[in-house]
DNA sequence: TATTATAGTTTATAATATAAACTACTTTAT
DNA sequence: ATAAAGTAGTTTATATTATAAACTATAATA
């Protein structure tokens, strides 16, 4: 078993990482949370959550808070499962 | 204090990452070994040992064994420094 | 009724990773 | 002796990625 396995490129990037960790510890969460937290920019955080959604490692809601759009993201199973493996793949690099 | 540091765009990098944890571990290393470790082609590795080493992360030893050409790759206090650093950032993502 | 703010998306560009092609030389086979 | 294959890399071209800038649409405020 080497040492050096693949790193799931989806989830080695610095901002999605950071979308997927901070989802793994809550219910869910609103993009303008998200975008505190990591202090991305709207539009980089908009195209990093489409490609975790896409990947199906999130799910994506869309709905209305009074009259404003509301973008909510929860973590899915895959992504669960994908964060798992892509932190023990890590583990092998970083000790 | 920030769950989510900046993680060093020059140790972010799959191939890089590698080579970096696998320096930690020995005292040096031949191109060749490294390339077969991380399972780099060497294109690919010639590049990215590059840029560690004018990062100041390596030092890069060119030389002959017999006829051929020897490239030794050794990790510097900066980057012992660096990894370390990257680690601890990463782990504000990873739990 | 402009002006600013909110909540995003789309698009253009800069940076990165990677492999393919190449250089230079050596070893082996004919 | 010379052609073919192997070694040890480097350079260059291309595909992918990350990111910010520009934009859309609507709402709240002055």
């Amino acid at each position: 078993m080497s040492d050096f396995k693949p790193l799931d490129p989806l989830l080695h990037s610095q901002l999605r990482l950071a979308v997927i960790s901070l989802l793994m510890s809550v219910e869910a969460a609103e993009f303008t949370y998200i975008k505190e937290k990591t202090e991305a920019t709207a539009g980089n955080l908009s195209v990093q959550i489409d490609k975790l959604s896409t990947a199906g490692y999130i799910k994506v809601t869309k709905s209305f808070r009074g009259k404003k759009p509301l973008t909510t993201c929860q973590i899915t199973k895959e992504g669960i499962q994908a964060f798992e493996n892509y932190v023990n793949a890590l583990k092998g690099y970083i000790k």
